[in-house]
DNA sequence: TAACATTCCGCGC
DNA sequence: GCGCGGAATGTTA
């Protein structure tokens, strides 16, 4: 769990990196494999501490310093060209889902891009939050719209 | 096949 | 101009 002004975060991580992040409160059923029950690695620990450092300065509106790795291999081939995208998008700009669709090559596919910006399982450090529907409408979010009027908010991001 | 975190076009207000 | 209904669209479980 990593404590922050907006509440609590839950953390879960895979050999590869960090798998999963969920919103305070939202408990978000744990597959299986979540942590091991015994001692975490001291990999895991380092990892753990990056994701609360760079968690804490996307919350504060900055780009963090440094992310720990990302275990992206839960989603589809499609989903995670979608993620790769949204790491690009650069604090304080946003990108509407028609857009991000051309990014990849596939105009037309905006409301699929919206099934992957839902699929994502680390909000925040994959800035999902930055990816609006048309006409800078706000579209929809999987933790709720307050957190995307708040984080949109915290990067000086203002709508019409 | 059904279900979407979309978009566009056409109306009525 | 704004909101609503309906159709087209790509991906996923």
């Amino acid at each position: 769990m990593i404590p922050t002004t907006e509440g609590k975060f839950a953390a879960y991580y895979s050999e590869r990196g960090l798998a999963q992040l969920d919103f305070p409160g939202d408990e978000r059923k744990c597959d299986g494999k979540e942590t091991n029950g015994g001692a975490p690695s001291s990999e895991v620990q380092r990892w753990h501490a990056m994701t609360a450092k760079a968690l804490k300065a996307a919350l504060a509106g900055r780009t963090p310093r440094e992310l720990p790795p990302l275990d992206l291999s839960s989603g589809t081939e499609f989903q995670q060209r979608v993620w790769g995208v949204l790491r690009q998008i650069a604090a304080g700009r946003t990108k509407s889902y028609s857009e991000v669709a051309a990014e990849i090559k596939k105009p037309g596919a905006a409301r699929a891009v919206g099934g992957a910006c839902g699929a994502n399982p680390i909000p925040v450090l994959v800035p999902c939050h930055r990816v609006l529907a048309a006409k800078s409408r706000l579209g929809g979010f999987s933790g709720g719209l307050d957190w995307k009027r708040k984080l949109l908010a915290r990067e000086g991001i203002q709508l019409d």
